[in-house]
RNA sequence: GGGCCUAUAGCUCAGCCUGGUUAGAGCGCUUCCCUGAUAAGGAAGAGGUCGAUGGUUCAAGUCCAUCUAGGCCCA
């Protein structure tokens, strides 16, 4: 027999945490994988969150997404390995960590100490560690955290370096230039979260300079023309060696005064503004390339230069339409720069002055050299416009110093070199959504760009390369390698700063001492690194990564596109010519209630664990998956959340909750599913079946949102219809009923727990764990018999549903409630005359009419038959006459019309040629008086509003029942409580009513006598005080 | 500036791929009904120029183009 259960669940979140303690008890998680061992795999990789921070309410929705369908398809019969993982290097933890001990800067943490530093990294990793554990468990993730992968872990580090060396060894990893923001001051660069901080309003000089053009032939046609040049960087105009154009826009040769110059068309009436100025010609940009001009400084020496080159980045919205280029000092102007070989000038040492050697600027701040320039262009007559310019711009947030956008000596993975690859790797990834393949995502993949691997800072993996004073390098792929290079046991070190930088070896080219480069890598590398890196491949875990590579299945929110899905494909391409994921479900991001990005900022983050102890974890995991489309933009809210337990989660516990007490009740005792005829076993049956069905292929395609709609909906179809209208069966104890019900709630259990592990598997225990698995996520999924299918059946419920909605509303108008029975109800629809008596008698109850008659037999002259044409078949076979055949079926008689369709023909030819067949028309028949009659769709229901004497005693009857019902409610009586029953009315005809119904009556209500006259106390009364009764318990 | 996503009821969202003539659900509001499980359920009402404009089509919320606004990512 089931075990007792409360009628409702009060306290979810007590709940579940029991369910935890349970599981982690039996150790369900482990059990669940190991019953598996030998099965097919469905690879799962953890994108490991940086440990930086406390876990917000967006990591609770990734980890949702993460969960469900690797426990659907460990269901179906699959291995997924689930190892947990945690991002423990990177600029995220070193800023942490400095704002914990009060520094600003580079320098404070060199005066601290490297190795003090990164040990409080550490710290603080395993701190913040802690807290993404305690989510995890409390949300029902379930992944291995025992086995996690930490991005620190020498071994992981030394997976990472082998990696780096295979790149490096096809010659895909080498040192460059990238320009970055960089502070002279503090001697470092910023990254872009450091930059956001730091913007200032400033003024700076706005100049229009005349580049002068130096042959082809639009000089030859125009002398003197010049190319108008914007910047709001004069100091860079030293180290110009270029002027890029927008290939696609139009320049125009104007002549203004006494010059000729050369700028973009759109801008020309800006730039002129109230000068007289006239078009001597148009070119397009593209054919400007190559011209030559005359550089604005000749300062420093720039061989091979000084040419138009084409920029798709340029923009006619501002300035001239000509960008003066000087790639040492801008990242797009360094991109194409080297498009075109041209050389990279750079006179501004590291302390941000000029070169002392450099004429007019030596030695100057590059800031300061704005003022020198701009009078030594105006003096050369170059200067066409000199006005201030105020706009944001970024300064260092530590001293406030402007930033120079710098170009550096920075180690570069070419990525571009693999392009090609990586778009072919991504041709045969499958997206969800599958927009993001060739939109998002493959756009960036198409303006790839080589990955900057490295980083001059402290916490990190360190590059493991190695320098000797010629500058040979040595890429090292192990400790076990250091440990020979260096020749002495260096298998017990800590691979991070400070200590591999203390390891010096002699170069294997010259012998010479080899000391380790300074930087460490892009901690978005680590993340990369994962598929092997987590089992230390190839030094140890060969198996494992041959086992569990690529993955199957990978999920994060959308902004990995450029993160770890780059990364992860990346990395596997350059190391294995492959990509390491085949599907990657893309999450849209979590919004406050208001539709804006939570964040501290704004004081709109909740707090994920309050909200798992307010909802519960299954509240809030059904939301995640359920509530809107995952890879769009979602609102999150206490509301929305509450109302997931309110409507689906309550109701679907309080189904169980009926059962079990009617089960009990009876001394049901659950065993094979006993076969049963009855109709409403029959649909409850084909409809758990179609769910499991249906919540299995949209869990496979990804759709939880869809698997959840179908969950709510069989939820809702037990408890508002099956339930409802079988009530008197479980009161009954009849095994049928209670066993279609077991069986209903069995297959709603099993194909909900992947979406709800905690409410599931409370009910596994409490009414199948004993015939079955100790758990329900020990459980296969359910076997979908096509024996128990129906869909003829669910369709004719479904039009059963529909008229008895139709006669509510008839009642509804008619203001007769719905206990009042009445004589006889009159149906028209189609499908109506297939229903067989059962599902008839089912509509005569529910409307409470004696007798259900279909209209078309009630008689002629009756019904009024209205035809509306079904535009819908009618369009597919006349087209464009169908507006005509519309108005020819509009013209036609709809009782003639109707009779032909319902004739043996079946068809109907009407004038204009038109042939049409009963598909083609919406039928609506209403009678024409005396009734109160519903329609939609072709469906009606009319009700006969004759009251008898008889009917309105049974009313009375029916209307005494309920007020006894709720006596016993309002009482505390048990549900099988019998009673005694008194009765008092002064009405005769009500009297009456009780005397020759007294029988139903008590029947009804459990009363073992029914007496009139008053009984104690007040008693209860109806509505309109009709009458009064009296109960007691017998 | 570029790319992508989004825009449907007061709010949260379906519907759009595959076009069909009173556009759906839930929450909230009003009225009524039903209630031996229910924090439920049902009916009706109020509440929609389906972001705007143009196009394709016999027919557009649905397809196409442009625009506007918001979001995300990148400059």
């Amino acid at each position: 027999m089931y075990r007792e259960v409360p009628p409702r669940i009060d306290d979810a979140a007590a709940m579940e945490e029991q369910i935890i303690a349970w599981w982690r008890d039996r150790d369900v998680f482990r059990r669940s994988l190991a019953q598996r061992a030998d099965a097919p795999r469905w690879v799962f990789y953890e994108g490991p969150p940086t440990a930086n921070g406390s876990p917000g309410t967006h990591h609770i929705e990734a980890r949702v997404f993460k969960d469900v369908f690797p426990r659907h398809r460990t269901m179906k019969g699959h291995l997924v390995p689930r190892q947990a993982g945690w991002d423990c290097h990177g600029l995220p933890v070193e800023l942490a960590v400095e704002k914990e001990l009060g520094f600003t800067g580079k320098q404070d943490i060199e005066a601290f100490g490297v190795a003090e530093f990164n040990e409080k990294c550490r710290e603080s990793v395993l701190r913040h560690v802690d807290q993404f554990a305690a989510l995890t468990e409390r949300m029902g993730y379930w992944v291995d955290m025992d086995s996690a992968y930490w991005t620190m872990d020498p071994r992981y580090v030394e997976s990472v370096w082998w990696s780096l060396k295979q790149i490096f060894d096809k010659g895909l990893l080498a040192q460059d230039h990238r320009v970055s923001p960089y502070c002279p001051r503090c001697g470092t660069g910023l990254s872009d979260h450091e930059i956001a901080q730091g913007y200032e309003d400033v003024v700076d000089p706005s100049v229009y300079v005349r580049f002068p053009v130096a042959g082809g032939d639009l000089a030859d046609r125009f002398p003197g023309l010049a190319l108008l040049v914007w910047t709001t960087t004069p100091w860079t105009l030293v180290s110009n060696v270029a002027v890029a154009a927008q290939p696609a826009a139009t320049y125009q040769v104007v002549r203004t005064g006494d010059e000729t110059l050369l700028l973009a068309a759109e801008r020309v009436a800006d730039v002129l503004g109230d000068a007289d100025w006239e078009v001597l010609a148009e070119v397009p940009g593209a054919e400007l390339e190559y011209l030559p001009y005359q550089a604005p400084f000749d300062l420093v020496s720039v061989a091979d230069a000084h040419f138009v080159i084409d920029g798709d980045y340029v923009t006619t919205d501002d300035g001239t339409g000509l960008v003066h280029i000087a790639p040492a000092f801008g990242a797009d102007d360094l991109a194409a720069a080297r498009g075109y070989g041209l050389p990279m000038v750079n006179p501004v040492g590291a302390d941000g002055t000029f070169a002392a050697d450099v004429p007019l600027v030596g030695g100057l701040f590059f800031k300061k050299a704005d003022e020198p320039l701009i009078a030594d262009l105006d003096l050369r007559g170059l200067l066409f416009r000199h006005e201030p310019y105020e706009h944001a711009y970024p300064h260092c947030w530590r001293c406030h110093t402007p930033l120079i956008y710098y170009a550096q000596p920075s180690w570069f993975i070419r990525t571009t070199a693999r392009k090609d690859d990586l778009l072919a790797q991504n041709e045969d990834t499958h997206w969800f959504p599958p927009t993001t393949q060739w939109g998002r995502y493959g756009d960036w993949l198409r303006n790839n760009i080589d990955w900057a691997l490295s980083r001059d800072r402290f916490w990190g993996t360190p590059l493991p390369i190695w320098r000797c004073p010629a500058d040979h390098l040595t890429a090292v792929g192990s400790l076990a390698e250091l440990s020979r290079a260096a020749g002495r046991d260096l298998s017990g070190l800590d691979p991070h700063r400070p200590f591999v930088d203390d390891v010096t070896i002699p170069c294997p080219d010259c012998g010479d001492t080899a000391t380790r480069v300074p930087e460490v890598i892009d901690c978005w590398y680590d993340s990369g690194a994962m598929p092997f890196a987590q089992y230390g491949y190839p030094h140890t875990g060969e198996a494992e990564f041959t086992e569990n590579y690529p993955a199957d299945f990978i999920c994060e929110a959308i902004d990995q596109t450029r993160g770890w899905f780059y990364t992860l494909m990346a990395v596997g391409t350059l190391v294995f010519d492959r990509s390491s994921y085949r599907n990657v479900l893309c999450l849209g991001h979590i919004l406050d209630e208001e539709g804006r990005k939570m964040s501290k900022h704004l004081g709109n983050v909740l707090d994920p664990m309050q909200l798992m102890a307010e909802h519960g974890a299954d509240s809030v995991r059904w939301f995640m998956l359920a509530s809107g489309s995952p890879w769009q933009a979602r609102r999150v809210g206490h509301q929305a959340i509450a109302e997931v337990w309110r409507k689906v989660l309550a109701t679907y516990w309080s189904t169980v909750a009926f059962q079990v007490l009617y089960a009990r009740a009876a001394q049901w005792e659950a065993g094979e599913l006993t076969a049963s005829d009855h109709v409403m076993d029959r649909w409850a049956l084909s409809r758990a079946h179609h769910t499991v069905a249906a919540v299995d292929d949209l869990l496979e395609r990804f759709d939880s949102q869809g698997a959840g709609r179908e969950l709510a909906s069989f939820i809702d179809d037990l408890s508002n219809w099956y339930v409802r209208r079988s009530r008197r069966r479980f009161w009954d104890g009849d095994p049928a009923a209670l066993s279609t019900l077991h069986e209903c709630l069995r297959l709603l259990t099993l194909a909900m727990a992947p979406v709800t592990p905690f409410i599931t598997e409370r009910v596994w225990q409490d009414l199948f764990a004993a015939d079955g698995p100790e758990s329900v996520h020990l459980a296969d999924w359910p076997t979908v018999a096509d024996s128990a299918r129906d869909p003829g059946l669910e369709e004719q419920m479904a039009l059963v549903r529909r008229l008895v909605d139709l006669g509510r509303t008839a009642r509804g108008e008619a203001a007769i409630g719905t206990r009042q029975p009445l004589a006889e109800a009159l149906v028209a629809a189609p499908g109506w005359s297939d229903l067989g008596p059962d599902l008839r008698a089912l509509v005569a109850e529910e409307l409470n009419c004696h007798r259900v008659e279909s209209l078309a037999g009630s008689g002629d002259g009756l019904v009024e038959v209205s035809v509306k044409p079904n535009f819908r078949s009618l369009g597919r076979r006349y087209g464009n006459r169908t507006p005509e055949v519309a108005r020819i079926i509009a013209e036609t008689d709809p009782e003639d019309l109707v009779a032909r369709l319902r004739s043996a023909a079946a068809e109907a030819e009407l004038p204009g040629d038109v042939r049409i067949g009963p598909d083609d028309v919406i039928v609506t028949e209403t009678p024409r008086e005396g009734w109160a009659v519903a329609s939609q769709d072709g469906a009606t229901v009319a009700l006969d509003l004759h009251l008898t004497p008889e009917l309105l005693r049974l009313g009375t009857a029916r209307q005494a029942i309920r007020v006894v019902q709720d006596a016993r409610k309002s009482s505390g009586f048990d549900v099988s409580d019998r009673i005694t029953l008194r009765w008092d009315a002064a009405d005769p005809e009500v009297a009456r009513a009780w005397e020759e119904h007294g029988g139903l009556i008590a029947a009804e209500v459990l009363a073992t006598a029914v007496a009139r006259g008053p009984g104690a106390g007040p008693g209860f009364t109806d509505k309109d005080d009709t009458f009064r009764v009296w109960v007691a318990r017998a």
